[in-house]
DNA sequence: TCTGGGGTCCTAGGACCC
DNA sequence: TCTGGGGTCCTAGGACCC
């Protein structure tokens, strides 16, 4: 018996959702992305296949979808029903009993021990799609990242191995950006040392990446060129080492006043929905017109730290609310996030033009 | 008509300490 | 006139991913 990791993928999953919930959207060229309103700030979380004829694709403007693909029916993300079936297919992976690492919505690793990947990759397809209704694909490989780009090549509804025996053979003429990992920034920095393939990356001296990458990063984009990775599938669950929340105008905010009330209500959002750990730090995100993006943060003094019911770390713990008027912790909590907040808006310096404004918790009981 | 919203991790520079 | 050197922590920014 060989141990494999295997990654499953859903096919077009926001869409696929969509048309299974929607019959009559079967088959149609559709967009979810935003709010399904094609002429607003937006972009492309999934085309289906059928709108990916039209050189629609994932992160595409909605405004330049709808210009593609006259004829897509525009959906707003719906969160709560990806969630929902997320949730299930999950579930059919953790009936297997094999460790299973969440990667996201629609997305998980799972470590196999079997003399036949092929036919369990099969079996958990069905699997899914007799639970949900819906295709994935799966990936095979020694570790995650073959396994991961491997999936890529069985789609849509396959099932595809890349492992080490095969890793030249499959990507060594490829860029560098067929590896999971690299971008295009890195593809750019890479041409620019005469590295435009995956089998040069895998060739390429470590000391000369480190230079040029950082002493962690470049090392680690030649080992990416062999196709080594983590082999180690980790089912504990996901510890989350921040929240925030954003949001893009659809007309630029001149008022620097206005950006001040934006934030006190993105804190105060944010607080409400940090309700069980304890916070380091707020971050404010101010993205300028055009686009270039500043942040500034502020710590929370000791003391102030955790909401409402949980221990502080350090320092007095502050009284449960068992005052007559209940929501007065909830209250105070939300003032400590707003003002942060604000202490981190003050480092800016007012006066352009703002597009979008975030606000960020990040916690401090965050593991490592 | 530019370029969402949710995140993670790494790097580099300054502060600070011994 | 000369002002080391190492370590750690904090902060902001960059790159990437779904």
């Amino acid at each position: 018996m060989t141990s494999w990791v295997l990654h499953l993928d859903m096919d077009q999953f926001l869409a696929a959702v969509e048309q299974q919930r929607k019959p009559e959207l079967r088959g149609k060229p559709i967009v979810v992305g935003g709010d399904g309103d094609p002429n607003k700030r937006g972009v492309v979380s999934t085309a289906s296949y059928e709108a990916r004829e039209f050189g629609v694709h994932s992160g595409l403007p909605l405004r330049t979808a709808a210009k593609r693909c006259p004829d897509c029916v525009f959906l707003p993300v719906d969160a709560d029903a990806y969630n929902e079936v997320s949730a299930v297919v999950m579930d059919v992976l953790r009936e297997t009993g094999c460790p299973v690492e969440v990667l996201g919505w629609d997305e998980a690793f799972i470590g196999v021990t079997s003399d036949d990947p092929e036919g369990f990759a099969r079996g958990l397809a069905a699997d899914v799609k007799e639970a949900t209704g819906l295709d994935c694909s799966v990936g095979i490989g020694d570790n995650k990242l073959q396994a991961k780009i491997a999936t890529g090549y069985g789609k849509p509804a396959g099932v595809y191995r890349l492992t080490t025996q095969t890793w030249f053979q499959v990507l060594g003429d490829q860029p560098p950006d067929a590896i999971w990992g690299i971008g295009a920034k890195t593809l750019a920095k890479l041409a620019t040392l005469g590295i435009t393939t995956v089998r040069q990356l895998a060739a390429a001296d470590m000391d000369r990446l480190a230079k040029e990458f950082g002493p962690t990063t470049g090392p680690w984009l030649v080992l990416l060129g062999n196709g080594r990775g983590e082999k180690d599938v980790d089912s504990t669950p996901y510890v989350p080492r921040s929240h925030g929340r954003e949001v893009t105008f659809q007309r630029n905010l001149a008022d620097w006043a206005q950006v001040g009330t934006e934030i006190a209500r993105l804190a105060r959002q944010v607080a409400g929905e940090v309700t069980d750990r304890p916070v380091a730090r707020v971050v404010v995100k101010v993205r300028y017109a055009p686009f270039d993006t500043i942040t500034h943060g502020a710590p929370l003094a000791p003391g102030t730290q955790s909401p409402p019911g949980i221990p502080q770390l350090y320092g007095e713990p502050l009284p449960l609310d068992d005052s007559p008027a209940p929501g007065d912790a909830d209250a105070a909590w939300a003032t400590v996030i707003e003002q942060a907040a604000e202490v981190a808006l003050a480092k800016f310096t007012p006066g352009r033009p703002v597009r979008l404004l975030g606000v960020r918790a990040e916690f401090a009981d965050n593991p490592e």
